[in-house]
RNA sequence: GGAAGGUUAGCAUAACUGGUAAUGCAGCAGUCUUGAAAACUGCCGUACGUGUAACAGCGUUUGCAGGUUCGAAUCCUGCACCUUCCGCCA
């Protein structure tokens, strides 16, 4: 969430940027700010009461040591008043912070400056492609028909089991889909980042954290019985390890890559997009997770942003960059770089990769700090990025790659598969 | 799931017949020293809010949340976590 310290101070500019974002009750700014006040002036009139009260108390100690006792009993009446008078301040000062905390958590954080003006995925920016779209043989099909043809996923299995969208991988599938995960853990544990295995099921606290609650409480399943929410993704789990640390300057950066598979209920999916592998209720990812300097962040977002690219090019696969609109991208993010990869046998681009700077949106939540040279406290910044997502890297790679005589697999993941084409 | 004991500052320990958190180590500054260590002297305890140009100051903070009381680390209730034991178990 945005720091109040922020909204007072840059008013204007804070709403400027939240209409960047589409963001409607630009009202709410100014509620913020009046509460604010009203909580300034209620926590002042309880201190001050306060320590009158504590004062009185230890006079009433002070006189009782010396055996005064009539004296004490007194004050003691003295006292009753004035603490009858702190109880309605308290009473109202905790629900001024209440509202106050429940408004600002409906802010989106704040587009930065190079986020373009948008609404619509059509305002996305596309700033550059790589790779070459294969030129596929007459026969081709899309990679549901060829996961049947080859026996590499069974969707009808999966919905006997558990339902639609929990596919079953199977023999050369199952293998090359831990493969890819092998794969691209090691790529980024090569580039320093540190493996975790976190939990896959997350507490509300965690899920608050990164902000999955309360915006999206409805896109992730719930264990009821526990109160515990399904990760969405193991952003939740791995940037939560964070949360109520105040960290050294010079442990900075902290960069962290996990595997987990990731739960979405995806609620109102339908039709030609939750086809296949495209859009699934479980699915595998590795996600990379960086908590840095503020100073920092766009820098690291850049690097981020090449590093998902090179294992791409890894891949051979067909892919475009977008800087998502304002109105496109997530409540909250600062800015977001989309990663498609082109689908041959489907004509369409499929997500693959998001990379978000949140700058200290969600570190503000977490209490995640840093003590600066200054020995200040400050808000890290958190940024994090997928390395890659599974399903549909797997079937741009079945489409892409294939022919009369069967699926080639790109170099990079024969000795991770143990084997060089599907056939 | 059941029982007992525990949780105090970066770490370690006190206060627990209710009177406003004591001490050691660590940290910071200095004396001494070619330099360092040791010794000695002084300072500082965490975090949040408020406040300030920056300090200072003020309020809160003994795992968390309540309760009793003029006053709670201390008494009461609930919860979390840790240790040990019992039960269950891959």
């Amino acid at each position: 969430m945005l720091q109040v310290a922020f909204i007072r101070q840059q008013t204007e500019l804070v709403k400027e940027r939240l209409a960047v974002k589409n963001f409607k009750e630009l009202q709410l700014v100014d509620e913020i700010i009046s509460l604010d006040d009203e909580r300034k002036k209620l926590q002042l009139e309880w201190e001050n009461t306060q320590s009158k009260l504590n004062a009185s108390a230890k006079e009433i100690g002070a006189l009782k040591a010396k055996g005064q006792n009539d004296e004490a009993e007194t004050k003691k009446q003295e006292v009753a008043t004035l603490k009858s008078s702190l109880q309605p301040i308290a009473d109202r000062l905790a629900a001024v912070e209440q509202q106050l905390n429940d408004t600002i958590v409906r802010l989106p954080n704040l587009p930065s400056a190079k986020v373009p003006k948008g609404k619509t995925p059509e305002d996305n920016v596309t700033v550059r492609e790589g790779g070459k779209k294969p030129s596929l043989h007459n026969g081709a099909v899309p990679h549901w028909d060829l996961a049947k043809k080859y026996n590499l996923i069974d969707f009808e299995l999966g919905n006997k089991i558990t339902g639609s969208g929990f596919p079953v991988y199977i023999g050369k599938g199952a293998k090359l889909q831990r493969a890819l995960i092998q794969y691209f853990l090691d790529y980024n544990t090569a580039a320093g980042y540190l493996e975790v295995m976190p939990p896959h099921m997350v507490n509300e606290a965690s899920a608050f954290g990164t902000g999955q609650l309360p915006d999206k409480e409805g896109q992730m399943y719930f264990v009821t019985e526990d109160k515990f929410y399904m990760i969405p993704t193991a952003e939740v789990p791995v940037t939560n390890i964070y949360r109520d640390e105040l960290i050294k300057e010079t442990d900075l950066p902290v960069k962290m890559t996990a595997y987990t598979p990731c739960f979405r209920r995806e609620a109102g999916s339908y039709g030609k997009d939750v086809r296949g592998l495209n859009r699934l209720h479980q699915f595998d990812k590795v996600e990379i997770v960086q908590l840095v300097h503020p100073d920092k962040s766009y820098e690291v977002l850049e690097e981020m942003v090449n590093h998902v690219e090179k294992l791409l090019q890894s891949l051979n696969l067909p892919y475009r960059i977008l800087n998502l609109c304002g109105g496109d991208m997530g409540f909250a993010s600062a800015q977001t770089y989309d990663f498609e990869v082109f689908s041959a046998a489907q004509e369409k681009w499929l997500e693959v990769s998001s990379v978000s700077n949140f700058e200290a949106y969600q570190t503000n939540r977490l209490k995640a700090r840093f003590k600066d040279s200054n020995g200040k406290n400050q808000m890290l910044h958190s940024l994090n990025g997928s390395s890659l997502a599974l399903p549909r890297i797997l079937a741009c790679l079945l489409e892409n790659n294939q022919a009369e005589t069967g699926i080639q697999l790109p170099a990079v993941l024969h000795s991770y598969v143990g084997y060089t084409s599907i056939s």
